[in-house]
DNA sequence: ACAAGCAATGATAGGTCATCTCATTATGGG
DNA sequence: CCCATAATGAGATGACCTATCATTGCTTGT
């Protein structure tokens, strides 16, 4: 391995649980409701979609808990080239990035040492100061054929 | 300048106008209008703003004409950060990047070698095919302080 | 210049996604 | 158990964008 890449496809995410614990929210039944089918889906879902998996949990409630996960960093949320959202879980605790699939929508997270260090090399070369980035990049994962099929 | 990397701050746009006519679109009042008020915002716009600032052009109009100038490549949709959508004049007319302040919302593109190389790379890291790919700066640019004093 | 054909326009309705409001409900400590 | 308060949810509201369709106004042929 030439460079420093990790794929994250398999790592196991922090129960969402413990996030709300640790931040100082309780534990109610549509959170948790939420939090159980976040963790089934790993892959990329949209706020709407989670809604309507959900019809006995309010879309106010949806959103607000997406945003608590949101903000405690255990998911990301991520712009699509179609400008919606999607979020998915966060299994590296740090900084990454996302790939996501233009066919099945599948998201994955790498983390590549060579990201930021290209990321320092621009700062050198750009007026101002970098305050942050993102990095996203669309593939197609050749691997979703029965999701497609629908 | 150890890297291939362009600025493009104050490389001048090619008539939007030009991109009607060359696109078999008529050159109407409206039209010229919203293009001539483009080009002096090489600032990131959002299109509800120009919305605002055009009363005299139904709002209809003015999506109608930002998406007709998007799919020939005079400028560029980027979102920000909060999800939502800045547009901003394309000097350079091949692929690029931006830079975003965080602060007064200047847009500024960049196009780098380095990014291009790294892409390379990742593809041979990264399951799947990589189709395409979003790189965003966010800057603090440092010269904005007429602008963030409102 | 005039008429005709058709692209373009704009007022407004509608759609999507997300947040806000606030009366009601549920949680968890004492 | 009781209470203070966090959380909920139905619906309103809002931001942002697209669809509809009757009207307007370019542009070309004559």
């Amino acid at each position: 391995m030439s460079e420093s890449i990790s794929m994250a496809s398999e790592a196991p995410s922090p129960s969402l649980l413990e996030v709300l614990e640790s931040g100082g929210h309780r534990s109610t039944a549509p959170r948790r409701a939420i939090a159980s089918l976040l963790e089934k889906k790993q892959e990329g879902f949209s706020a709407d979609a989670l809604s309507d998996e959900l019809p006995s949990v309010g879309r106010a409630t949806v959103y607000r808990t997406i945003n608590l996960f949101l903000e405690a960093g255990a998911i990301c949320k991520l712009a699509t080239m179609n400008g919606s959202h999607i979020y998915s879980i966060c299994g590296v605790g740090h900084h990454h990035h996302h790939t996501v699939c233009v066919e099945c929508g599948a998201v994955d997270e790498f983390r590549a040492d060579a990201v930021e260090r290209l990321i320092s090399e621009l700062s050198a070369e750009i007026p101002g100061e970098i305050v942050s980035h993102r990095l996203e990049l669309f593939v197609n994962c050749h691997s979703c054929p029965e999701i497609a099929g629908g």
